[in-house]
DNA sequence: GTGAAAGCGCTAACAC
DNA sequence: GTGTTAGCGCTTTCAC
């Protein structure tokens, strides 16, 4: 039999209104011995207030909503913790959604956070949402967007990472090392990470006096599955290359398999850079030189700023730009 | 400026009885014609119906708690994923929350969700809790544990793996591909889960008619670094050895590379086998024989379970068995 | 078929 | 310093 604050007023012999107080630490005016009679009575009999009934009134939940593509994907574990650490810390809690780039998902996910009344919510959209749903029109919550930024979206942060700088240093440092013939395998540029991406490799080699190759670009997903496959194509396609730079790690870690496979070295025959610096970059042989995303710092930062549009604390600067850096490990030549 | 329920009722010239009915679709005896005139309103004026004000009268918050130890543990993801896919499937959202196998995190997390009023909790608890705390004690709600038992608490479901039988297939394909000194490398014995796979590991061997080697066992954490420093520590003890198994893949993952760095080949001089299955194992050269736990279905299975004793729909069976199925790779002799 | 009204457990004015 | 009370937005019985 679960215990009301009224049975506990009434046990305690006060009126709702002080245990209320003194299990919220509102007690400022409250006698110490009430207090303490108050604070006994609670222990004794196991009070657990309910969270829901004062959010009915105070109108604040202290809940936020985390939607991500895939928690699976080994990007986002970090990013969620950093999100849920931050939380924890300013005493939120967190709802966590996996909408696999689904549009009708994400907006379904949407709508029930918005019922459970989150104060907050902290998004990485699909890369295909060129546009506000209605789900997301009907939004009155700040949101916070990862990575991704959503169009025509009000009330909105942005917390983002300068890819565009990040693949620009890769390339630079692959070309340092004396590859001249670096191929860029990527997932789908629809989206803008993405896109910066591959602009920054391109940018690398323009600095550099560097002529694009013809047929450079490998366009696919973000998988093993398909570095491994693009390789392959880019082998069998009969080019002559001695770099590739990788859209992410997943992407790498194929790539590296495949140039195994065919008995291709690396990093001395070949050159091969991956982007994320996931877990797994360290762990493949030879160790993935690679562009590292301050995963964990974004869930952190969106979160930080989330509770601070939430609070109305915020400051005007609705963009947060995080960066990256170059980590050098041995799939590419010393 | 929300409207409630109120508001659609005043709008749509009904009461707020009929507008919560045809919202909840319990719309059996309203007409067709006031049915789509609330509909109507409903859609023109995006009314979203607020879950905490219902939750207050029907009890239920549609929301499980998931406590696990680290998000950011690659075993985790996909456990979460199935607990998460379950409960979106019956219309139940997930608060997540990392423990860091702190007990007083723990702790304080099962008060926190009991507060929020959740429905049910899945748990997999520290190793290190060998008996039920206050907060658990204060727990009315159904908990499932995962891969871990607490003992002494009621309303418990539990999902289980079977651990020893996996070792101990694991050693036997071992000894069957002819290794004969197998030593074994673990995480910390205090869990049940690792002490399961010690017997296995110690049944196989006798099974095969062999005795333990003296000092077989490399007890530490489950980290890659663990794995390499033990694998270090092995050879610098001189053991003779052409085997290890291991208590994890990262432990594995960190053997794979301390033998690696003495010249050893694998799987031809040393067999390794590691435990989980974790994508990192498919990943690693030479890919690891492993044994795969069935993670995502030890989450969905959670979910479903603790969905059932939430609507009493629960058979007697409070616990569930889920066994394990090794995978052959290139970490051992074909 | 539909409406009136009680009440879920709590907080925050306001009164004393 | 403490109590009284209105009301948060909703569901559900019971009348009509």
């Amino acid at each position: 039999m679960k215990l009301t604050i009224k049975d506990i007023a009434k046990l305690a012999g006060v009126s709702t209104a002080t245990v209320s107080m003194v299990v919220n630490n509102k007690d400022e005016r409250i006698s110490a011995s009430t207090r303490e009679k108050v604070l006994d009575i609670v222990d004794k009999y196991n009070y657990i207030p309910n969270r829901i009934a004062s959010s009915m009134v105070t109108k604040s939940t202290k809940t936020i909503g985390l939607v991500i593509p895939d928690i699976t994907n080994p990007f986002f574990p970090e990013v969620a913790r950093g999100v849920e650490d931050k939380a924890n810390i300013d005493g939120y809690t967190v709802i966590f959604c996996n909408s696999d780039n689904v549009l009708s998902k994400e907006d379904a996910y949407i709508d029930m956070l918005q019922e459970k009344m989150v104060d907050g919510i902290i998004f990485t959209a699909s890369s295909r949402r060129t546009n506000i749903s209605a789900s997301l029109q009907r939004v009155t919550v700040p949101v916070i967007t990862v990575d991704r930024v959503i169009p025509n979206l009000s009330n909105q942060g942005q917390i983002v990472v300068d890819n565009e700088v990040g693949a620009y240093e890769a390339v630079c440092h692959m070309l340092a090392k004396g590859y001249k013939r670096i191929f860029h395998i990527t997932g789908p540029l629809t989206s803008k990470t993405a896109r910066d991406r591959y602009n920054g490799y391109l940018k690398a080699l323009e600095s550099n006096n560097q002529q694009p190759l013809p047929n450079h670009l490998y366009e696919g997903m973000y998988t093993t599955t398909w570095g491994h496959n693009a390789i392959e194509q880019l082998i069998e396609d009969g080019h002559d290359f001695d770099g590739v730079f990788c859209g992410n790690d997943m992407i790498a870690v194929g790539v590296l398999k495949g140039l195994q496979k065919h008995g291709l070295s690396v990093p001395t025959d070949i050159g091969v850079v991956g982007y994320d610096d996931v877990n797994i970059a360290r762990l493949v042989t030879p160790e993935l030189t690679t562009v590292s995303q301050p995963k964990y710092e974004m869930g952190y930062k969106a979160a930080e700023m989330l509770i601070k549009m939430i609070n109305n604390e915020h400051n005007n600067q609705s963009e947060y730009t995080l960066s990256t850096e170059l980590i050098i490990r041995n799939s590419t030549r010393t």
